[in-house]
DNA sequence: TTTACAATGAAAACCATTTCCAACAAAATG
DNA sequence: CATTTTGTTGGAAATGGTTTTCATTGTAAA
C-alpha cells in the first residue's frame, strides 16, 4: 500500500480514500458528505473514521477548515502558505485569496495586550455570481443552505 | 415596565433581564451561562427564551457573536462601529480592537470575483497573560475549556 | 511469523440548539 | 375597565452534528 503522505500514524486504506477524496474535491466539504461520497463509491469506511481523520488532518495543518453558520465544520485541502477564503454562502464555491499583512498586525495587537500563541480567523462570505442569478430568477429559489 | 430599548417586538420581563445581564457582562458569554446566571439571581426565565432572544439580538446587530472551537456560540454587547476581538481561548477574556481597513479590501476582493453581499469574520484567539501564568504553573491546570 | 498496539466502525452517548404547543401576557380595541 | 388579539414564554421532546466506547481488525515492527 502506498504510504500515507503525512506523518499521522499508520497507513490504512481508509486514510488513503479520504486523501483521494480531498484531492479531487475543490470545494469545502463536510464530514458527512465525505462519508456519503465514499460509500457511494463502494467504500465501507465508517463515519467515525471520517470524523477522526478530518479532525487529525486539520489539527496537523494539512487541510483548511471553516465553520458554517449552522455549526457544521467543513474541510478542504489547501495550498501551502498563508491564505484565506472567499466562500459562497449558498453553494460553498470557494476562492482562495491572499490576505493583506494580517499576520504581523495580529502579532502586534496580541503582544500589546499580553496575549501569546495567537491564531486568527479571516474569512469572507458572499453570494457568487451564478447563485445570484438563480436567486434573482425568483423567490423561494434559495433552498440550498441555511444562512 | 420600561420599554425594551430595541425594536424587536413586545417588552417583556425576560427580555429586560437578558438586556440587563448583557449590560453588566464584559466578556463573551454563552446562552447556557446567561440562563444559569439569571436563574441563580432568582429569575424563572426559560432556556428556550434565552436562546431565542440572543439569536434575535445578534440578527438585529445589537450584540456581537463568536463561534468557539467547540461549536458554542457566545454573545457580548458591543460598542458601535466596526471592530474585532482578541479572545483568550481559555477564559474568554476579550479585548475589543479596531481592525485595519479590512472592509474596503474585502469589498474589492469580493467584487473582483463577482461576489455580492459580502460579510467577513476576523477574530484573534490567544492565551492571555493570567492564563499563561496558570498554565505555566503546572500541567493539568488547563481544565477550563476545550481548545 | 509473531507480537504489540494503533486504527476501525457500529452503536450509544453527548450536548448545544431548535421545535412543538399549550398556557400566558402585552398591547390594541371596544 | 373589560375584552380580544396575537406575540411570547417555557418545559419537554426532538434534532443533528460530533464524540466516545469498546470489541474487533489490520499495520508494522521485532
Amino acid at each position: 500500500m502506498r504510504p500515507v503522505p503525512w506523518n499521522l500514524g499508520r497507513a490504512t486504506r481508509q486514510r488513503a480514500e479520504i486523501m483521494e477524496m480531498l484531492a479531487k474535491t475543490a470545494e469545502f466539504i463536510g464530514a458527512q458528505e465525505v462519508h456519503n461520497r465514499l460509500r457511494q463509491s463502494g467504500s465501507t469506511i465508517g463515519l467515525t473514521t471520517v470524523y477522526r481523520t478530518l479532525h487529525a488532518l486539520a489539527e496537523a495543518g494539512e487541510i483548511d477548515t471553516v465553520r458554517l453558520d449552522n455549526g457544521e465544520q467543513h474541510y478542504r485541502r489547501c495550498s501551502n502558505g498563508r491564505h484565506h477564503h472567499l466562500i459562497c454562502r449558498h453553494c460553498a464555491r470557494t476562492v482562495e485569496i491572499r490576505g493583506p499583512g494580517i499576520e504581523s498586525w495580529a502579532q502586534a495587537v496580541a503582544g500589546a495586550h499580553d496575549f501569546v500563541e495567537v491564531n486568527h480567523t479571516l474569512e469572507l462570505f458572499g453570494t457568487c455570481a451564478s447563485c445570484r442569478d438563480v436567486l434573482d430568477a425568483g423567490p423561494d429559489a434559495d433552498r440550498w443552505m441555511s444562512t
